[in-house]
DNA sequence: GGCATAACTTACCGACGTTAACTTATCGGC
DNA sequence: GCCGATAAGTTAACGTCGGTAAGTTATGCC
C-alpha cells in the first residue's frame, strides 16, 4: 500500500492545496483500484498524509468530492479534444478528429471516463454551463460550421451534435463497459462508427421521405450495383 | 421501510425458491434506491424475509448475486426487442424496430439497464454465448439479412452489428446518465441516431474513397441544392 | 419416532462514511 | 518575543456495510 508520510500542516489559508491534493489523490487511487466505491474516503487520506476527518474540511461529503473529481476529469477530456482538432482545416475532417480523440482519451483514461460520464451525476450541473462551455461546445461550433458548408442540413446545431456525442460515447462506454468483446482496434472502430454516423446525417432525405427505407435500399442498390463494375 | 413478514422455512429441496425470490428482490431494490451500492444485502434478505447470512446460501458473494440479476435482466431485454421486431418484414425497417426498442427499454429500466450494460462486470462471461444468443445475436441476424438484401455491403456482419450497438447503447447510455441535457423525446431521438447509423454505414464507400470527406461533401452539396428545386 | 441434514439464525469481524469534540500550529498585533 | 485568535488539523465514536464461523431448528426419509 502507498502511503504518504506525514505531511506538515499547511500555513495559514494555505488549506487550498490540500484540496488540489486531495483531488489528485482521488484520480490516482481510481486508477489503481476500480470503481468509485473501492475508492475510500480514508484511503484519499491516507494518500495525501492526513486523517479522514481533514477531507470534510474541504468537501461536504463523498459525493461533492467526486464531483470536483469530475470537474476535473471534464476539463482533461476538453484539452485532449482541442488539442486533436488544432490544424484539421476542414469542418468535417474536423468533426472526426474530434470525435476520434473523444474516444481515444475515454478508453486511455477508462477509470476517469467512467466516474465523469457513465454514471449517473450526484449534482446535476447547469445545463447552460455543460452546453456552452467545454467539449460539447467545441463540438457543437464544428457541427455548426459542418452546415454551414452544406454537409448538414440547415437549422439547429443543437439536436444533431446531441446525436454525435451519443455516437462517440457508444463506443467509448461499450468498449469501456465490456472489455472481452472483440471490438478489435478501437481507433479503427470509432473512425468507422463516427463516419457512419456523420455520414447518414448527411445524406438523411436526399432520397425518399425520411422513412420510406425501401426507396433508400433500391437507391443503394442501384448504386452499390453500379460501382461494382 | 417495506419488510417482507417472517418467511416459512423452505421445504427440503426447495431453497432454489429463495433464489429467485431474492433476485426479484434485487431488482424491485434496484427500482427504489438508486445504484447497485445503494442495495444491501441486509435490505435484500429483509424484503424476502430472511436474515443476511442466508443470502450467502445461494451466491458466494455481492458480485456474485448481481451477475445473476443481469442475467435475469438481459433476458429481458431480449425479450423486448423480440416482441418489436416481430411482425417487421422487411430487414432494414426491422433493424431500426429493433434499435429502437433497446433504447427504449434501457431509458424505461434505467436501474436495471444501468447495472447489466453501463458497468464493467465483475465477471466476464463467455464472449460466445453474448455474440450467439440472446440480444446480440438477434442484432447480427437482422444485419445479415440487410447484407443478403444489398443494403450494407457484403461481408462479416459481426463489426456492423457490434458498431450498430454502439449506437444503440449510446443513446441510451448518456440519456439515463445526464438526464438533465435537453434530448427532446427519446424515441424521436433514438430513431434520428440509429436511421442515421444506418444510412451512413449502407452509403459508406459508395461516393469515393471511404477518407475522401471533399468528395462526400462536394456529393451532398450537390445533392442537397438540386433537390431544394 | 428417530436421525441425518438442508435451511436457516446469532454473534461477530474489520472497513466504510460521517460527526462532534478536542488539540495544535500559525501569524498579525503589541 | 510572546500572546491570543483561529485555521488546520486530530481522536474517538456511531451506525451500516459485506462477509464468516459456529450454532440451531425444522423437514422428510427410514
Amino acid at each position: 500500500m502507498t502511503e504518504a508520510s506525514a505531511r506538515r500542516r499547511s500555513p495559514r489559508g494555505g488549506g487550498e492545496q490540500l484540496r488540489a491534493d486531495i483531488i489528485a489523490a482521488v484520480k490516482d487511487l481510481l486508477i489503481e483500484t476500480d470503481g468509485v466505491e473501492a475508492v475510500s474516503i480514508r484511503a484519499v487520506a491516507q494518500r495525501v498524509g492526513v486523517t479522514a476527518p481533514s477531507i470534510y474540511l474541504h468537501f461536504a461529503d463523498k459525493d461533492a468530492l467526486i464531483d470536483a473529481v469530475v470537474s476535473d476529469v471534464f476539463a482533461e477530456l476538453d484539452a485532449a479534444i482541442a488539442s486533436a482538432a488544432a490544424g484539421v482545416s476542414t469542418p468535417l475532417a474536423r468533426l472526426l478528429a474530434e470525435g476520434v480523440a473523444y474516444v481515444r482519451w475515454a478508453v486511455e483514461h477508462p477509470e476517469h471516463y467512467r466516474v465523469a460520464v457513465m454514471q449517473t451525476d450526484h449534482t446535476p450541473p447547469d445545463v447552460d454551463d455543460v452546453i456552452r462551455e467545454g467539449a460539447f461546445a467545441r463540438l457543437m461550433e464544428t457541427v455548426q460550421e459542418c452546415i454551414a458548408a452544406g454537409i448538414f442540413p440547415p437549422g439547429d446545431p443543437l439536436p444533431l451534435a446531441l446525436e454525435l456525442w451519443t455516437s462517440a460515447h457508444g463506443v467509448a462506454a461499450l468498449v469501456i463497459a465490456k472489455p472481452y468483446i472483440p471490438w478489435g482496434d478501437v481507433e479503427t472502430l470509432a473512425r468507422r462508427a463516427l463516419t457512419a454516423a456523420g455520414l447518414g446525417h448527411a445524406v438523411e432525405g436526399l432520397f425518399g421521405g425520411d422513412e420510406d427505407f425501401e426507396a433508400i435500399a433500391s437507391w443503394v442498390r442501384k448504386r452499390r450495383a453500379s460501382r461494382q463494375n
